[in-house]
DNA sequence: GGAGACATATGTGGTTGACATATATGTGTT
DNA sequence: AACACATATATGTCAACCACATATGTCTCC
């Protein structure tokens, strides 16, 4: 029984390409803190990029310059920018929710 | 594009049923505003309710004698008092990861 | 007696995410 | 050179969850 936020991986991909561009693989390690796993399932992270990009909200290129593998960089496009916006705004009232459910709680569970 | 909890409605509900026993159609306009959206869908709700009586979590019985129609009035049991507490456990959890979130947005993006 | 609120319930289809699987290259060890 | 393991990207599948539609009956008020 584990609460989850839907599509939370999305917003913090978005923030964490907001630090700069950056790939797959990389980003999952990257995102799991965040998130509050201990791994972000990489099958659907790749998935989720390829359909960013399709909405123009990521932009990419392969980089087979850097040594070791060939990796698909990623990077926030402008559109991107402003969907990170409106996942903040909704999270922040989801956050207000959040808080008003918890505290109805610990006023009928005090401590 | 709207951040939402996933089955936030069900602890929203045990909450709500922790106040007291009640009925369906009551229990969704009082978990409207705990909830954020103007009114929580009814069928599932009911579906709901009847899963949760399957699982022990709530138990119920006909209400004829109050006045008007007649209603199934819900009230928590032991093992529902427990899950409501595994939720806000999990709930607590999730806020913690969501403040974070919204902390390393400002962070980037001071007003 | 008709309209609209009250009350409970099932049907259905799209989205999401957990888990499984596939493929290929790079790196380090023996 | 062979082997194991990490790196890197990708598709397949299925159950759960939920928005929306629909159904049925009663009660109240005008």
């Amino acid at each position: 029984m584990t609460a989850r936020v839907e599509r939370f991986v999305e917003p913090a991909l978005l923030l964490a390409l907001q630090a700069g561009r950056s790939h797959g693989y990389e980003l999952a390690e990257r995102l799991a803190d965040v998130v509050g796993v201990e791994s972000v399932d990489y099958g659907n992270l790749y998935r989720l990029l390829r359909s960013l990009e399709q909405e123009g909200i990521v932009s990419s290129e392969w980089d087979d310059e850097s040594e070791g593998h060939a990796k698909r960089q990623y990077q926030l496009t402008e559109n991107g920018e402003l969907l990170l916006e409106a996942w903040v705004d909704s999270l922040r009232h989801m956050d207000t929710r959040l808080a008003a459910f918890l505290r109805r709680y610990d006023e009928r569970n005090p401590a």
